[in-house]
DNA sequence: TTAGTAATTTCCTATTATCGGAATTATTTT
DNA sequence: AAAATAATTCCGATAATAGGAAATTACTAA
């Protein structure tokens, strides 16, 4: 092993040598294995620590990677799923209206829920991962195709609208209405179109340049949806999408 | 985000910025995600390049994360075991001899096989992972238990010591003598003592401060086996062994 | 093709961090 | 308590860095 010339990789060296360590090494050590003086490895040592790529024990002789560094390999590691990302959101919004609460996802032509959180009273639930919304009669689905291309958007509607209930909008010209009026309002409903006495709010989640490929909604019995204010539905789906999207584009996911 | 200030902080910023960026970044997006200039970035991202940590791509205009510190991750979230370290010789000494090799680990008062490696043409084996060798009637067990502290031996040595076959050494006595001609010939044998038919070899692996936990051994059948020189297989078994132990010193794990 | 724009790379110097020997302080060990 | 070992601080020579500017290269659009 040839010894680190440079001051980066002098870095790396050492932790390397820590990686190899779990149970954490003292700075002699870490001083020795690397080869470079005693004064030079407290110098470096402490310049990790101060970013947090390593800790110093409670000891307070023995160093060990430190809550950055872990952070780093984990998600070099697994990176985080779009569904990692929007759990703690889809926790949020349960919290807040004891609702199951979704995430859909615009796949080709079709839009797919692919991650619910459902109430802790663990009650019946439409909405689960891996369930296809029809996109003239789930509101993820008319929240994402209402961000769509025009072209887009009249292709997928000209295929047969099946009907579910007898609320279910099958004409294409009322479904493309409807879009108008969620572009309008900033958010879809779904009133009984597909599940009966199921009803539905979704917001899109807004990607880069304006492009939509997610919706977050809530989903209930129309009965206990009714009593819960729109306005508020509305701002907390608002929130967890704005939330969602930040995400989103952090990990350039989007 | 604060801004990095410190060179190692910089490099910190760059390598958490293309984590979260599995597909690549170009240098103005790592630049501006930073926040430092161009130059600035190029120099910084050539020499995370220089020393593996970071990979241009063949398009030459992306950068990812290198082998380096894909591996430096890997190991940090998942350190290699034992049965990981020793697997390479295990193999080697198949490739070689063409019978079963295993690495057996002294646990408790237990010796067990933990990993084993068998020749292609995958013929019946008497040694498997998680089988329990009697520590007076294999030669793993018998190579470790000869080099641990004679109170331990004795306690080992004191409980009875079951009959497998006629040649099974059953009297404590005679245990510890071969034990005591096993340290002197570094390898230990045992011959039709378990499996009827079978003959091994096996070598302790040493540990930090002479204290041994692991052997590796090579068993088949007789027939096939005596007709190995048994110095080249001792010799090869303790190349095997201390490539193993320095790795194990190198990961700390003796 | 040809401008025109953007991105990448090179160059440069003031600034800053690093290196490592030596001295100092703290911690063990004897 | 004394000695030995480890940790930390100090500091001047050295080396790396920062970032502006310019040159080069790659991309885009007319």
């Amino acid at each position: 092993m040839s010894l680190p010339t440079t001051p980066l990789a002098r870095y790396v060296r050492i932790l390397e040598v820590l990686v190899s360590c779990p149970q954490g090494l003292t700075l002699t050590q870490i001083s020795q294995t690397v080869g470079i003086q005693a004064s030079s490895a407290h110098r470096l040592v402490n310049a990790l620590c101060e970013i947090g790529l390593v800790d110093r024990r409670a000891d307070s002789k023995t160093f060990v990677l430190g809550a950055r560094m872990e952070r780093l390999c984990r998600l070099a590691v697994a990176p985080p799923s779009v569904i990692d990302m929007a759990e703690p959101e889809l926790h949020e919004l349960v919290r807040e209206f004891s609702e199951t609460a979704y995430l859909a996802h615009l796949n080709g032509g079709s839009v797919e829920s692919i991650a619910t959180a459902v109430p802790d009273d663990g009650e019946m639930t439409y909405v689960q991962p891996g369930r296809v919304m029809p996109i003239h009669a789930t509101a993820s689905a008319k929240a994402i195709l209402a961000h769509q291309k025009p072209d887009i958007v009249h292709r997928l509607l000209s295929q047969p609208l099946a009907r579910y209930t007898d609320d279910t909008t099958t004409d294409p010209q009322q479904v493309m209405q409807e879009l108008e009026r969620i572009r309008q309002q900033g958010f879809a409903v779904c009133d009984n179109e597909l599940d009966p006495g199921v009803l539905s709010f979704a917001v899109p989640v807004q990607g880069a340049e304006g492009s939509v490929r997610y919706a977050i909604g809530i989903s209930g019995f129309s009965q206990r949806m009714r009593t819960k204010p729109v306005k508020e539905v509305a701002t907390s789906l608002r929130r967890a999408s704005r939330t969602l999207a930040a995400k989103l584009q952090q990990f350039h996911m989007v």
